[in-house]
RNA sequence: GGAGAGAUGGCCGAGUGGUCGAAGGCACUCCCCUGCUAAGGGAGCAUGCGGUCAAAAACUGCAUCGAGGGUUCGAAUCCCUCUCUCUCCGCCA
């Protein structure tokens, strides 16, 4: 959410900005409102105003034994009044609340204006796909030659858009989650968190995921309570650790991590990533969430995308570093990074962490502060990124470590977590 | 699932219809005092939103005592519904 001040006093400005990531702003909607609002709210104050002090002399008159009567009458009609104004009132807060709840972030000046992934910029590129001298296979042929992975079963268990991992290749996906976890807690300092899977609107108001984005969660609905719904990421859990609190300044930066299943339905992506580990409904993610001063947030920009970058390349995966452009980016956020592994499988380098500054965004619709040095509150600014998804690294992870025989060799970093094995092979 | 107790400011905690945004304490900030990382004295100290303003400061208005509704001229205080927390019983991994 922006700051309501920086529309009212800078609404050209802002309105620019936000066309640069395609978010065409209802200009004349907002001001109508705006106006209206102004007018309505300081009628209505100053209605409740009359009203107290009315309450006061009535409450003052009947100590003295007084007779009030006609005090209550005018206070009667001022109610009459006051009644009407305030529905007019709050009706006019929520369109405006809506507007302001949908509005993205504003892009830092330093990311390219782009229209689409195309114009994403390069940053670094690190580590050499590998030369194969047969024609390496994707994931899924070497999974399923390996016979440990089963899309078949797990369509008729669920669907489709979900998978079934088997044997050494179904703990090769648990160590990648412990191998992660072990290098952001124990090199990156940040602090493990076990979290709900299951949240609350409000919470995922929070982050930034409603009210736009319902279509792309997975709800549970109850009968006699609120519904719940399936967390997409665990930044929704984490980042809301700071929901309506006031943090001391001496305890930033938090940083926070966490393993979670991720749970997506994806609506509108019919037809990308249909074959494969690559778009399912339900993944796994390292999550990691940083809550900061404003000062040091790009900085710990910088700082988590090499937490992220960390991971690749323990694992000798070859990735590149993309800057998002303004066209490409999500709607929290004012800066993002994505990296981008080698898939020799896909000829290609694709997703497989974003690493995002949400500046104030998030923190204004959690409310979520600390107290500076002026001993006022004052809002954080949270990051998040992933580190990494732990279903693509899986895939990254057999294409580029793949042996001509179809076996995939487990990378020097994993093989403690894998109980000796080297190798998978089909057995 | 059953029975009971509770929810007040950063924290603890008083407050059963008016002058209560809320006593007192702790923490924090500033000042004074003091022969030394202690003690004492004084002052300040909630958040959100609005208005005056280019902005800040300052001043000022409104709202907020778990949430939502109701009664009333007036609600932290009375009534209803809900949520959460705690204790005991049952059930369960």
């Amino acid at each position: 959410m922006l700051d309501v001040q920086l529309l009212r006093n800078e609404l050209d400005d802002v309105v620019n900005r936000l066309k640069q990531r395609h978010y065409v702003f209802d200009v004349e909607r907002f001001s109508v409102l705006e106006k209206e609002r102004k007018q309505v709210q300081m009628a209505t104050q100053e209605l409740q105003a009359q009203r107290n002090a009315l309450s006061k002399d009535i409450g003052q008159a009947k100590a003295k034994g007084l007779d009030a009567t006609s005090l209550m009458e005018k206070s009667h009609t001022i109610n009459a009044e006051l009644e009407t104004a305030q529905q007019a009132l709050s009706s006019i807060q929520s369109q405006l609340e809506e507007i302001l709840l949908s509005i993205p972030n504003l892009p830092h000046s330093s990311v390219p204006v782009g229209d689409s992934a195309d114009q994403n910029v390069e940053v670094r590129r690190v580590g050499q796909p590998r030369e194969y001298s047969f024609t390496p296979k994707d994931h899924v042929d070497l999974g399923e030659g390996l016979m440990m992975m089963d899309f078949n079963r797990a369509s008729i268990l669920s669907g489709a858009r979900f998978s079934v991992l088997k044997g050494p290749l179904a703990r090769l996906h648990r160590a990648l989650t412990q191998f992660m976890l072990d290098i952001h807690t124990q090199e990156h300092g940040y602090q493990e968190a076990y979290v709900p899977y299951l949240v609350s609107a409000t919470t995922l108001k929070g982050t930034g995921q409603l009210p736009k984005f319902e279509a792309d969660l997975f709800k549970v609905l109850r009968e006699d309570a609120d519904p719940l719904y399936l967390i997409p990421t665990a930044e929704v859990p984490l980042t809301n650790f700071v929901q309506d609190t006031i943090v001391e300044e001496a305890h930033l930066p938090l940083r926070l991590t966490a393993h979670t299943p991720c749970f997506r339905s994806e609506a509108g992506s019919y037809g990308r990533d249909v074959r494969g580990l690559i778009r399912q409904h339900q993944f796994d993610k390292v999550e990691l969430v940083q809550i900061v001063h404003p000062d040091t947030s790009y900085t710990a920009l910088e700082e988590l995308t090499r937490h992220a970058e960390t991971v690749l390349q323990r694992l000798e995966l070859p990735y590149r570093v993309m800057l998002l452009c303004t066209g490409d980016m999500g709607a929290g956020a004012t800066k993002t990074y994505d990296l981008e592994v080698w898939l020799p499988g896909q000829n290609a380098y694709r997703e497989i962490s974003s690493c995002s500054n949400c500046e104030a965004y998030q923190a204004r619709r959690m409310q979520a502060r600390f107290r500076n040095q002026k001993n006022k509150p004052e809002l954080v600014h949270t990051l998040n990124g992933s580190g990494v998804a732990v279903g693509r690294a899986l895939v990254a992870i057999l294409e580029n470590h793949q042996n001509e025989d179809g076996s995939i060799t487990i990378p020097q970093a994993l093989q403690p977590y894998m109980g000796g094995i080297k190798v998978l092979k089909r057995s």
